[in-house]
DNA sequence: TAATAATATGAACCATTGTTCATATAAACA
DNA sequence: TGTTTATATGAACAATGGTTCATATTATTA
């Protein structure tokens, strides 16, 4: 990444952010915690992710701010830190599945039957 | 990334959108685009970014169904889907703004200054 | 205090993905 | 038709970042 992009005040908390929710574990371990606050154990056992790997993702969303570490006891306890963000990425979620489904043509990176195809060609227009 | 993951109906169109936009030269893209179509030239000049560069974020944003293609004359004018995105973007930046500050004991992934300090620890909590 | 359970951490490894280079295609214009 | 401009593509390369392994730390309990 150009360094001059992550110091862009425009948009710089916006990505920071989104790198660190723009990774399923990480995504489905917010979502697993949601409203209630839960032990690492859980997310363990609701994940099937490895204890390492989940700490690992633990550390990046508390250090992204998204959730915060309360021991009680011989557990660490998780918690969002503003359910608000649930909110956000529910709208997030409800406008993306009301969108139109795309072609295979458009989704498919490498689709060596597309190439060259009507689809693959962009929309011609009057100017 | 384990594969059972991408295909949990839950979050996989969330984490496959977010996956695309949480790229900070396609952010940027995005964000230069906004509500009125522009040329490839166009991004390319804003961004600074090199022009094969430029293609292969404006693909990725394609396939994703986030932009359209609309070739006019010489030129292929890129153009948001949907604005609707713009405002979600915008909630979300928002909310990041909003947000108390991180300390650097928080942020910091590896300050070894901090290691072991009284801030790494996790709040001790009565259960 | 020894042993066990819960969680965190650093380093090595590996996969994904962004970047660059060379080149191809498509349209406009001389 | 040859040339120039605008954009796309495939392959090689490089960097970022997720995963795993071994081990450390912290708290509980016998």
């Amino acid at each position: 990444m150009r360094l001059d992009m992550q110091h862009n005040p425009e948009i710089s908390p916006l990505f920071q952010a989104l790198k660190v929710i723009g990774e399923p574990n990480r995504l489905q371990i917010l979502f697993h915690v949601g409203l209630e606050c839960c032990p690492v154990t859980d997310i363990i056992n609701a994940t099937g992710l490895p204890q390492t790997n989940v700490s690992f993702h633990l550390r990046v969303l508390r250090e992204g701010g998204f959730v915060r570490a309360e021991r009680r006891g011989p557990f660490v306890y998780y918690c969002l830190e503003d359910p608000e963000l649930l909110h956000i990425l529910h709208e997030l979620k409800e406008w993306l599945e009301a969108r139109p489904l795309l072609t295979a043509e458009t989704t498919s990176r490498q689709n060596p039957a597309s190439k060259h195809s009507a689809q693959n060609r962009v929309e011609e227009v009057s100017s």
